[in-house]
RNA sequence: GCGAUCGUAGCUCAGUUGGUUAGAGCGCCGGUUUGUGGUACCGGAGGUCGCGGGUUCAAGACCCGUCGAUCGCCCCA
């Protein structure tokens, strides 16, 4: 017989168990609480679309499109992708699904995305998101609100320590366009001395030089024009809104200038929940406004806002989880008492208690393995001289009392 | 795409300047223990030391290649 070969895992992608997948589950479990206050409408999109809806609306030169993107020919010679980011798919949906109607639109969703990058600390082929998106909203209470939430979330999720959030406005279309032109001038005079990657950078995303860790670059970073010299009034107005909000609702926010989003679409406000906790990828939650996206896909003129989070990086930030403390652990040492086993386990289930049976393997160890396992009570079946009978074992707290009552007494 | 570090049992790891038959803990299997609990006891199976080549009397260890993982650059959540 040859020896088979196991398939490895796809590089990139992990399998998560044990207290990594409780911390993720916690995550995601917080999140469906937290937008539920903030009556984020919960929707589920596909996993993937076609090309375009990406290759549109992200921006053909950016790294994304270019060369990051999971895309094949459907056997109708269709190029489709899996999605590396929530907001496309949900902006072709506004318009597809006569979304427009409803608007303005909060929703909320969560699940894999993908990316064809090189996998380190919290960064993976196939990872997780959470996404909160408002479509059709023009009003910076949007913003407002969008960010309180997160913020809220990253408190409930116990993880804010240590956590900022950076703000900045990229302006209207117009103050952005006049801020790349003076930076695309301010940088091509120094070209020389930018880092390789810089004056690459100087080509396609000048504004992404702003926040390089290149020595080389932050002299110049330093001396570079600012956003603020020029915005238009209505953008400055826009960006005082919003900080003001924030400052109502007591959600603390320093301004980061330097802060671009790498994504061709945003316009305005734009952010990042930032932690120095997990090496190269501080950023544990980002997003921003996007007024021109909707546009951009064939839909009327559309003003929006979103957030995206990292489940992976917010899961390490909680830390580990322990597995739920069982109610009730039951033993079978003698496969005569199974049946009656088996009643009660289910008995306790039916009445929401949560219980695990043991009565498999070599029946001298079962005990010692139904011990191990965190438990107010463990039900076993020890002969006496009066025959078989039931014994509660237990910590004696309020979940023991109530298990030996029900289960004994058939209270 | 580029760089650095690391690959020894199912898992976590030890293994001295190269030197007999490669070890431990956990897990697994068998036996003892019939226990009001969170490390009881004894025994056993399990490894072509990632893979391929080279140096050497001798390689888990040194060299080259390759594959994989981790961390970083780029980019991003």
């Amino acid at each position: 017989m040859s020896k088979i070969e196991t398939p490895r895992p796809v590089r990139g992608t992990q399998d998560i168990f044990g207290a990594d997948a409780e911390a993720f589950a916690f995550v995601v479990e917080t999140f469906e609480r937290v937008r539920k206050l903030y009556r984020f409408r919960r929707i589920e999109m596909p996993v993937f679309e076609k090309t375009e809806v990406f290759a549109r609306s992200l921006g053909e030169t950016t790294d994304v499109v270019a060369k990051e993107m999971y895309s094949f020919l459907d056997r109708g010679d269709e190029s489709l992708t899996l999605r590396p980011e929530f907001t496309a798919g949900i902006a072709r949906a506004f318009i597809t699904d006569g979304w427009q109607q409803l608007a303005p639109l909060k929703v909320a969703t969560h699940g894999p995305l993908f990316r064809y990058e090189r996998p380190q600390k919290g960064r993976y082929r196939q990872f997780h998101q959470l996404d909160a998106e408002v479509i059709g909203a023009g009003e910076p209470q949007a913003d407002v609100e969008l960010l309180a939430m997160a913020d809220q979330l990253l408190k409930e999720l116990g993880v804010s320590d240590g956590v900022t959030l950076q703000l900045n406005t990229l302006g209207d279309g117009d103050s952005r366009d006049a801020w790349r032109a003076a930076l695309v001038e301010h940088f091509a005079g120094v070209r020389g001395v930018l880092s390789e990657d810089s004056q690459e950078r100087l080509e396609k995303n000048p504004l992404r030089i702003l926040d390089s860790k290149d020595a080389r670059d932050k002299v110049h970073v330093g001396t570079a024009p600012m956003i603020d010299q020029f915005l238009s009034s209505e953008a400055q107005d826009f960006f005082g809104a919003v900080t003001s909000g924030l400052d109502a609702a007591g959600v603390a926010w320093t301004r980061n200038q330097a802060l671009v989003r790498g994504l061709d679409y945003y316009r305005h406000t734009a952010f990042e929940f930032v932690t120095d906790r997990l090496g190269a990828q501080g950023t544990v939650l980002g997003g921003g406004r996007y007024d021109g996206l909707i546009e951009s896909l064939g839909g009327a003129p559309t003003p929006a806002v979103g957030w995206a989070a990292g489940i992976e990086r917010l899961a390490m930030l909680v830390g580990d989880r322990p597995e739920a403390l069982l109610d009730a652990v039951v033993v079978v040492e003698d496969d005569a008492s199974l049946a009656r086993a088996i009643a009660v386990t289910q008995k306790l289930r039916l009445a929401g208690w949560k219980a695990e049976l043991f009565a498999s393997g070599a029946p001298r160890k079962r005990f010692d393995k139904a011990k191990k396992v965190a438990s107010h009570t463990l039900v076993t079946f020890p002969a006496t001289e009066h025959g078989v009978t039931m014994r509660v074992m237990g910590d004696g707290g309020g979940t023991h009392t109530a298990i030996e009552n029900a289960v004994l007494f058939d209270k």
